[in-house]
DNA sequence: TAGATTGTTAATCGATTAACAATC
DNA sequence: TAGATTGTTAATCGATTAACAATC
């Protein structure tokens, strides 16, 4: 109580951009900083620094600001950076071999445990000493070990049924690749990494100005011959 | 005029949402949708996507819904797919090789082009077709192509110099795949793809409950010993 | 025409910013 | 203590939702 016990989205997705500056505040030795000054850096006003860190509790001290490393690590907590994690990828191409292959996550706590694939072409293979699995073999695997997070980065046509398994073997959380929006039961995490809508906000933004120019020209002729 | 000059990110970010469910749609053979369909389908409400579509202008018709297919293909050229883009990957670890081995991507225009990086045991590899060349070539192939978007795909300790380099080579946009806030000048597109972020997002709400469990523990605790 | 559904204006809600008392 | 800066409440701003007249 007192606590929101919900945080807004626009929060949440502050809070690893908070982690990231501090980490690197830290590592270059700064000790303290104020909500001004990391609000300057990153963009942000003092305010809104202050309103989202007391979401979770009040970490800084009047008149002296903000511990970096303190405040650091309490967000790393924040985050669930405290925790080890069990981690599956299903779909062995070349996005579920990347993220396979991506070193950091193992050291954030993030331990990659099985790969499955459909493709007999990739069945076999090894992927950063991970063997890639028959994707018959999933359902077995998901009764047999605890899978805290499942990597979904298979095509669009079969993620949601693919979902749907992870989430009947017990998988608490999915990071889905898959270009669609997953329908999950409450208390199922995800997140979803849309790459290509990601390029198309990109290719939007870099268009916006002509984009505009034109409607308005559209706009002033149709005034002109009503 | 009339038209608001400049259209806010939370919509922009639905965008590309729409345009995936428009072409689903078209390719279940979908002809027209009502507002509220849409939104049922979104989980959206029908009010904000005709609020979001008459950002652009209005391309429905009273009494009778959206007409899908042209709906789809007016949020395409929102989105700048009527336009071809040279593209260039600069950085060819695992999420460079990754988004040049996509093929989507060309057959929606975006065309890559070149490819660098600064290891030698990466340099003249072949992928996807395309040969790796070092990272000095890059401002000589700036100076004489036209480039229209650099994938940034390098460390986070050599981003925001090499974006320089991007920048002053005349890239109009860069799709960012490094963990940081890069400085841009006004008028140079940038969209991050901060994978990190999105697993720490992830690992938050598979947590949220506990964390506020905790939370709430702690300060009851607190209040009846003061 | 009557019914349906948009485009658009007005009302509400939530997030951001400002202000300031509490306090280190 | 005086100065600085937080934690928190109040004011503002913008985004979402509701309502309804316009119109196909």
């Amino acid at each position: 109580m007192g606590y929101k016990s919900r945080v807004s989205d626009a929060v949440v997705r502050r809070l690893p951009m908070y982690y990231r500056h501090l980490r690197e505040l830290e590592k270059a030795g700064v000790v303290r900083i104020s909500s001004q000054e990391l609000g300057e850096r990153m963009n942000l006003t003092a305010s809104q620094i202050r309103q989202d860190i007391n979401c979770f509790g009040g970490f800084g001290q009047q008149g002296y600001g903000y511990h970096v490393s303190n405040l650091k690590e309490r967000i790393g907590e924040i985050l669930g950076l405290n925790h080890e994690y069990h981690v599956i990828i299903v779909g062995a191409g070349n996005i579920g071999r990347a993220v396979a292959n991506y070193a950091g996550f193992a050291k954030e706590g993030f331990h990659i445990q099985a790969m499955f694939d459909v493709s007999p072409a990739l069945v076999g293979i090894d992927v950063h000493g991970i063997l890639v699995q028959p994707m018959d073999k999933l359902e077995a695997w998901l009764s047999a070990h605890k899978v805290d997070i499942a990597v979904l980065a298979v095509p669009a046509s079969c993620a949601q049924e693919i979902c749907d398994e992870l989430v009947n073997g017990g998988v608490r959380a999915v990071w889905n690749f898959a270009p669609v929006d997953l329908n999950l039961p409450q208390g199922v995490a995800v997140n979803n990494v849309h790459l290509s809508d990601s390029l198309h906000i990109l290719s939007y933004r870099m268009n916006e100005k002509e984009l505009f120019e034109a409607i308005d020209a559209a706009r002033n002729q149709d005034r002109n011959n009503p």
